[in-house]
This record gives C-alpha cells, sequence and structure tokens, in this order.
DNA sequence: ATTAAGCATGAACAATCATTCAAGTGAAAG
DNA sequence: CTTTCACTTGAATGATTGTTCATGCTTAAT
C-alpha cells in the first residue's frame, strides 16, 4: 500500500509536502480578501471608464457622465465607490465637484492590466 | 451671458475642452470591457487565493480544496472561470489534473495589487 | 465489465451588485 | 428667501454570480 502517498485525516492524497510548503507561504486570509476587493471595484467597465477618463484629467461629474452616456446619478454611485476604495480624491469649487486619481498607483495597475488584455 | 460656457445640444456645461480632449484619448469600449471582464476574475477571494497558491506550485483539484478548506466542486467552478480567463493552464497525469499558472503575467498583476493593499 | 478515484458540469438558490427613479443636500445667484 | 444648478443618497428592481447538490465523464485498476 502507501507508497508516496500519505494518509491525512480521514482520506488519502499524493502530495502532502506540497501542501505543506504551500501552506506555509499563505498571506493571512484577510490580507487576500482585501486583495480581491481592490480588483472587484477595477472590475466593473464603468467604474474602469471612469478611471480611464480621470488618467487624463480631473472632470467634474456631469462631464464624466456625458462622456460614457450615462445618468449623473448612476455616475455618482460609482464615484462613491472609487472614493472609498482610495482611488479617487475629489474637490470642490462652487457648485462644482471635480474628481481626480487619488495617486498614480491607480494608474500603473491600469497600464498592467492593459497589457494583459493587448496580449 | 456665455462668457467661457459653451451650448452643446440641449445642455450647457462650462468644460468642453477637457471632454473633447479626453474622448480623443479614450481606448475602444471593447478594450475596456476586457479589462474589466480580466479584473472581475481577479475580484474574487476564492479566485484569488487559488491564484496565490498556484504562484508557489502547480496543483491538483483535490489539493486546492483542501488547502482553502472547500468543496472540489466549488474549486473546479472557479478553475473553470480563469482557464477561460487564460489565467491558468493544466496538464492530466492519470486521474488527476495539475493546474498551474498561465505565464508571469498573473504573477506581476498580484503583485501590483499587493503593493496598493500594503499601502 | 465493474468499480473507484479525480474531476467537470448543470440546475437551483441565496447573495451581491449596477442602474433607475425620486427625493434630498449644498452652494451661488437673483 | 427662493430658485437653480451640481451633485448625493436611499429604496427598488433586474441582472449577475458563487456555492451546493446531484449527476456525468475519464482514467486506471481489479
Amino acid at each position: 500500500m502507501l507508497s508516496d502517498e500519505t494518509v491525512h485525516g480521514d482520506y488519502i492524497h499524493a502530495h502532502e509536502d506540497i501542501v505543506q510548503k504551500v501552506n506555509d507561504s499563505m498571506p493571512e486570509e484577510e490580507i487576500l480578501c482585501d486583495l480581491a476587493e481592490l480588483y472587484k471595484v477595477f472590475g466593473d467597465s464603468t467604474r474602469i471608464k471612469i478611471l480611464y477618463v480621470l488618467l487624463e484629467a480631473e472632470m467634474c461629474v456631469y462631464d464624466i457622465a456625458q462622456l460614457l452616456n450615462m445618468s449623473q446619478s448612476a455616475i455618482s454611485h460609482q464615484l462613491r465607490v472609487l472614493k472609498q476604495s482610495k482611488l479617487v480624491k475629489y474637490r470642490r469649487e462652487g457648485k462644482t465637484v471635480f474628481y481626480s486619481l487619488a495617486d498614480d498607483h491607480v494608474r500603473t495597475i491600469i497600464n498592467q492590466g492593459m497589457d494583459h488584455v493587448a496580449e
């Protein structure tokens, strides 16, 4: 029986050493969830478009809405998500609110993704 | 009236020049949607964990399931998504199927995200 | 051929999410 | 103070999605 196989709990599997090795080098559960949350924000075409727009210039809500052919409410909702994830910041000027990218990190992440999409 | 404002269609807005500039430099709709689709795949904690596991070593479905404390079916479903997005590849050895990262691009994207999460 | 292990797949269900609609702020102008 | 503009917010709704459960497929061994 048992040649290179290992008994572990109730079942048998054949790669105990690998599982052990990987288990040691795994980051905390929470870190990985945060990472997934971050990517989830990028994983919507409306939000990607907004970020792409802001890649070029700071812009007010109404103009973003017009550029993307969407309601100003929809844009505002998504800007809220982007704001909560610290991907954009805003500044008020009279009645108008201007949004812009929070930092250059966002730029890097988007470009990285583009490389993969472009193949 | 109209100082630096511009009439455009039915409404008035104040930043025609910026809108024009951004509109010119926007990639095609389809490219941006592909980009969002890519990030959507990274935007799930189970899939991120799978990718992280494969970052260390190639591994069979059952072992991944055990490592993440999840059913083999759930893992298989997510591996299907990762496969369709060309993020992982597989190789068969007898009854066992070994999965591994498709290329080093995946590694780069994950590390990039980690930088942002770590702040 | 039968059986079992390892994995894939389809339907179903709960949960999450993006948009719309309607109503509510805050700032500036009359 | 009232109105208007730019934007925000909450509830509602339709769509998408991750997991489970049951079943089917592949390979190998008896």
